[in-house]
This record gives structure tokens, C-alpha cells and sequence, in this order.
DNA sequence: ATGGTTGATGAAACTAGTTACATCTGTCAA
DNA sequence: TTGACAGATGTAACTAGTTTCATCAACCAT
């Protein structure tokens, strides 16, 4: 009697006790149902509803070596594409029956080894982490624990993870190009920090070796729409004004925008803007933002469902290259033809 | 031999074996390690690393009873607001040593619940929730297991669970009372859904049995830049022009403030924009956002402290009142005098 | 009637830690 | 010299599950 009332959380012996049957019996009716008799399961189901019982994580864990959680390391909350991100992760793994842990790195490979080290040690089965960039620390984790670990925002089938993401490289052409097309020769391109990390290092090395005789000038700002106000300033303090504005990121350019709005200069007229991301609010901006689509939402399911298929299979799934999409709206139009 | 290699992980009885002791005393320098002797800790921890052992946090938690880790049910990721929040959460609960899982709800109490079940069964010691509206379901499993839950994003000393929040009848009231003190009468208000956002319905209620003979009218729309681009249009054919607008929730704002400028309605020329959050882009939007500033990185680590104090010392923590700060920026000016 | 097979169940040994209690050694005071 | 006690360590019993293997009854074919 007091076992139930005063004492804690009910476990399977109690179960078992309750149901008048052993604890290997009561273990089959959660994991093998099938095997055990009709009348006797109903007894048992009975039992764990009037004791209010849900099997311990934790031993099962112990037992069968499965913590059913994977641990996910982005750079920041605070940019709504990893937001999104992480928000279609988390309900792709709810289907598989996979929680997660999600840790923050602040762009630092050094902390994102520490963390990482931090979900290893709480039993994360894999991890999902963005881009290719990593701490010699993290590699030599990875490999002693054997641990599957897919990479996301990327898209590099020789890379030595699995990679979930788009190409970078291309993307970042694809919006020049538009640029370009439209006649805009003299264009800036402001981009977030490059040295940690290789998202925006992929995306500007994508713009050098391939732009046709386009005159580019590079800003570095934090990625912020504070960082897109400054960048805003410092490209209108330039001496040879280009005639275009190429974000590698949407909130850059939303920066940029109301900067530019601030200082009275008019986009598209006096100047073309474009985006990177395709962010749910960059198609309401003033003016609505052309920019390149990047499917975010699909890719955290496609890691999610990466992740778990590798954790459940012991397969290392295949890379997954997601295609990113020009799409055109009302911040870019045709050079003014004063030909500068 | 082959244990080590071909075998999986380690665990504490290779530990001891290879350090030539007990599993006791492995333990003991681990959890008590003054109670080891110099020497034999040395010869343990020796082992330790040469084995690359980690202790399972599965294994710890089904003895202690703890599982170190936490989680937050949030509405939705997609809001600045709330990824502020929880990366500030999880920073603060990594310095309590404890682990953060994420869970969205979109608004839906049933959610809600069912994502709390999740939780718990996985081994949550205890819950980080928004807002004081839930499910009867979410009430009984928290009332069951005992567990440690407190609520964000509002205060409220009566209220059954510990609140961590600021006052949004007041904030909303602060910031009616900076578009009255500026002149102005006839005031829009545009807010998101409110049958299921308790925050949302307070800020209203503190709107309307406060306001010293405004004209409210009321545009609820989703909560989103769509959201609020579409408010911005729906304020724009009302018959009788408000000459200020107030915007719940700064995302709204900005979605407003868009539809303005698309419109060619100046702002704060033709028409002040309000907004409430102060998330940070708010200062760098065109024009700058007057708001009222809403401390959600201090709300979030202090809602981690309390919950790390609670699961931690068994002791209910006390509700804690955030201030909430008017800041006057750019988008609001004192009404034309045409008296409408 | 007897042996073989299947289906349902239980006993006990696992998983990887913690911890209560026992034991052993060495020091110090009586 | 002996008893008391502290300090260091080990033994074994816990925690809450899973799983292997054994058992036993029922049914069917011989």
C-alpha cells in the first residue's frame, strides 16, 4: 500500500506486482506486445494506468544503449534562419521518436568542440552541426566515439560528413548574376564575419572566380541588421558608388535597406539591393526583397531525417544537395544607364 | 585486451580493473574525490584517460534520481523573442550544469501538453513554460509527477506556478500613455491572435481599462511581418483614421511600419508607429522603433536560475518582476493638431 | 498413449553506475 | 600493549529497466 501512495515513481516491479505477472512480462508489453497473451496484457495495461507509470529513459538507456536524443550546434538563435531551422528539426525528429538538445557556438570552433564534448557526454547518439569548419578537438571526438555526425548549410559531397545543404558557392552567383543581368557592373557586396565561417567564405569565393567583369567591392560587418546599417553607411561613403548592393545574408540586407531609406537614397531607383536567405519576412520588406531562396526548413528535416536514419541503421547517409532558388521582387532593377 | 579495443565503450568496472581498485573508489573520485588518497586518485585518473572514459549520464541518472537536463516549451521559434530567450536559457542552465530541450507549441495548450508529457517522460526534472494559459491535461501531469515548472513572459505573485515576467497590462498601458502624452487620441492597436495568448490578452485588457479617453480600435492579425504588413493595410481603410498606430509586439511593428512606406504614408509624419518588445533591430528599423523594452535575456536566465534552484534544492522560487522600459526613438512625433 | 512443436510466462543475469556497510591498516592515547 | 578511532578501500546490494534461457501447458501427429 504505501508503495504507491507515498512512496515516488512507480518502477516495473511495482507494475509487475500489481498486474500479478513477472517484470519480463510486463517489459514485453511495451516492446513486444504481440507476444504476450490478450487477457494478460489488458492486466497489465491496467496496472500501469492505475499506477500512472512511464518507463524510465534512463534504464532503458543503460539498457539498450539508446538515449534517443541528438544534440544540435548552431552559431546563434538570435538569426531567424537557424531558428527555422532548428523548429523543422525538432518536429522532423519528433517522428522518429528522437528528441533534441540544442547548444549554441557563437561562430567558435573551440566552444563548439566543448559543447559538443558536453552532448557526447550526456548520451547525444549524433549530432547536427553547420558547415564544414570544425576544431581539430571536435574531429578527434567525432572519431573516438564513432559518432554520427551530419553537417548542414553546406553542400560538399567529398567532405569527409555527410553534408545537408545547398551550394553556397552557386547561390551566391545566382544572385550576382541576377544582378548582373540586369546591368549592374559596379556592385558591393557586404557579407558577414569570413574567418569562422565557411558558409559566407564559400559564398564570396563563389563571387571572385566566377563574376564576368564585375567591379566588386567587399564589406565585412557583424551579421546583424546593425551590421547592415553600418555596411549601408560605408558603402555610401565609397568613391566610385556602385550601382548594386549584394547581401550574402537577408538580414544584412534588411539593414541595408532601412539604411538606405534613412539616408534618402531610393532602392531600386538609385540603387538595386539583394538578399541571401529568403527569410519568412524579407517578402514584405520596403521594398519587398529579391533575393535567393534557401530552403532552411527542408533542410533541417532532411538533416533530421539524415541523423536519424544513421543513428537507427548504422549507415552513413548519403550528402543531400537542397537547390536554391532566384527569387525576384521589388528591391533590384535595371542600372540606371549613366554608365558611371 | 580485446575489451578495450574491438569492444564498445568503457565502463567504471574496466576503469577499476585497469586502475587496479574497486569500482567503489572509482566512484569515489569522481563524487568525493577528497576522500581518495592522493596516489591511488592519480593511478585512477590515469586510467580514466586512457581509456576515454566518460561516465553515462543514463547510469548516473537512474541512481541519483537526476537527469541534469530541463525543458522549455515555447509557442514558436520563429519569433526573435523567444530565440533570445532560450539562448539565454541555455547559457544560463549550462552554468548550473544542466541541459536544455527545446519543445514548440504553436500556441495550442493540447500541444502543449502533449509536448510536456514528451518531457517529462524522457526525464525533464522540470519545465520552463510561457504564459499562464494551459490545458487541464498540462495541470494534472504537473501536479502528478511534482514537478518543478515556471512561467515566463508574465508576472504574476498569485498565480499557482512561480512567474518570471514583466507586467504586460503595464507595458501595453506605457506605451498607449507615450501616444497620448504625444497628443494623440485615435490610436490603432494591432495585435496577434489573443484566444490563446494569454500575454496578448493582458496587454489588451491593460489597454483598455486604462486609456484616459483614447479611441481604440482593435486589428488582430497573425503574428508575423505578414502579419503586420496586413494590419498596416487594413488600418489604412478604416473610415476614420487613427493618427497613431500601437503595435503589441515589436514584429508587428515592423511589418507595419513596411506597409506604411509601401503605402507612401510617412512615419512619424502622418502617422506614429508603436511598437513592444525592443528586439533588437528594433533601434536599426527606418524609422527607428519607439517601443517599450522588454528584458528577454534577463527573463530567460533568470527563469533558468530559478528552475536550476528548484530541481536543485526542492524549494519553490519566488515570482520575479522584470521592468519593463519605454524607448523613444524615431517612429513616433506629436499628432498633426487637425483633430482629425 | 507418446513425442514434437508452439505459445506464454518466469527466473535470473545482464546494462553502468551509486552507496551502505564491512574491512583493514595505521596512529594515538590510556 | 591494547583499545579507540580515523582514513582508505573493497564487497555487495541497490537503481530500473532488457533479455536470455528455461519451464510448462496445450495441441497435434504418430
Amino acid at each position: 500500500m504505501q508503495r504507491n501512495t507515498s512512496r515516488k515513481r512507480a518502477n516495473l516491479r511495482d507494475v509487475a506486482a500489481a498486474a500479478g505477472v513477472s517484470v519480463a512480462t510486463v517489459s514485453r508489453v511495451m516492446n513486444a506486445p504481440e507476444t504476450v497473451a490478450e487477457a494478460t496484457r489488458k492486466k497489465v495495461e491496467e496496472a500501469m494506468n492505475s499506477l500512472h507509470w512511464v518507463p524510465s529513459a534512463a534504464a532503458r538507456a543503460i539498457n539498450t544503449g539508446r538515449t534517443r536524443f541528438v544534440g544540435a550546434l548552431v552559431p546563434t538563435l538570435d538569426n531567424a534562419i537557424f531558428a527555422r531551422m532548428l523548429a523543422s528539426m525538432e518536429s522532423r525528429l519528433a517522428t522518429h521518436r528522437l528528441s533534441l538538445v540544442v547548444a549554441t557556438t557563437d561562430n567558435d570552433p573551440a566552444r563548439e568542440a566543448e559543447k559538443a564534448k558536453g552532448l557526447v557526454d550526456i548520451g547525444a547518439e549524433g549530432l547536427i552541426v553547420s558547415g564544414v569548419t570544425h576544431a581539430p578537438e571536435f574531429y578527434s571526438l567525432i572519431e573516438r566515439c564513432q559518432l554520427p555526425v551530419v553537417s548542414t548549410s553546406f553542400y560538399d559531397p567529398h567532405y569527409q560528413l555527410p553534408t545537408i545543404g545547398y551550394d553556397n558557392a552557386a547561390a551566391a552567383r545566382t544572385a550576382l548574376a541576377h544582378l548582373t543581368d540586369l546591368g549592374h557592373s559596379r556592385v558591393a557586396v557586404v557579407h558577414g564575419p569570413s574567418a569562422s565561417n565557411d558558409r559566407t567564405q564559400a559564398r564570396i569565393a563563389g563571387l571572385e572566380n566566377h563574376s564576368p567583369k564585375s567591379d566588386l567591392s567587399f564589406y565585412e560587418v557583424p551579421l546583424s541588421i546593425a551590421g547592415g546599417c553600418e555596411a549601408g553607411r560605408n558603402v555610401l561613403q565609397a568613391e566610385k558608388q556602385p550601382t548594386a548592393i549584394l547581401c550574402l545574408s537577408d538580414v544584412l540586407a534588411s539593414g541595408v535597406l532601412f539604411e538606405l531609406q534613412r539616408q534618402g537614397v531610393s532602392v531600386p531607383q538609385e540603387k538595386s539591393v539583394m538578399g541571401l536567405d529568403d527569410l519568412a519576412g524579407s517578402a514584405h520588406l520596403f521594398p519587398e526583397l529579391s533575393t535567393v531562396h534557401l530552403p532552411v526548413s527542408r533542410m533541417g528535416a532532411a538533416a533530421a531525417d539524415a541523423i536519424a536514419a544513421w543513428v537507427e541503421t548504422q549507415k552513413v547517409p548519403a550528402a543531400c544537395l537542397l537547390r536554391s532558388d532566384l527569387v525576384i521582387r521589388a528591391s533590384t532593377a535595371a542600372a540606371a544607364s549613366d554608365g558611371g
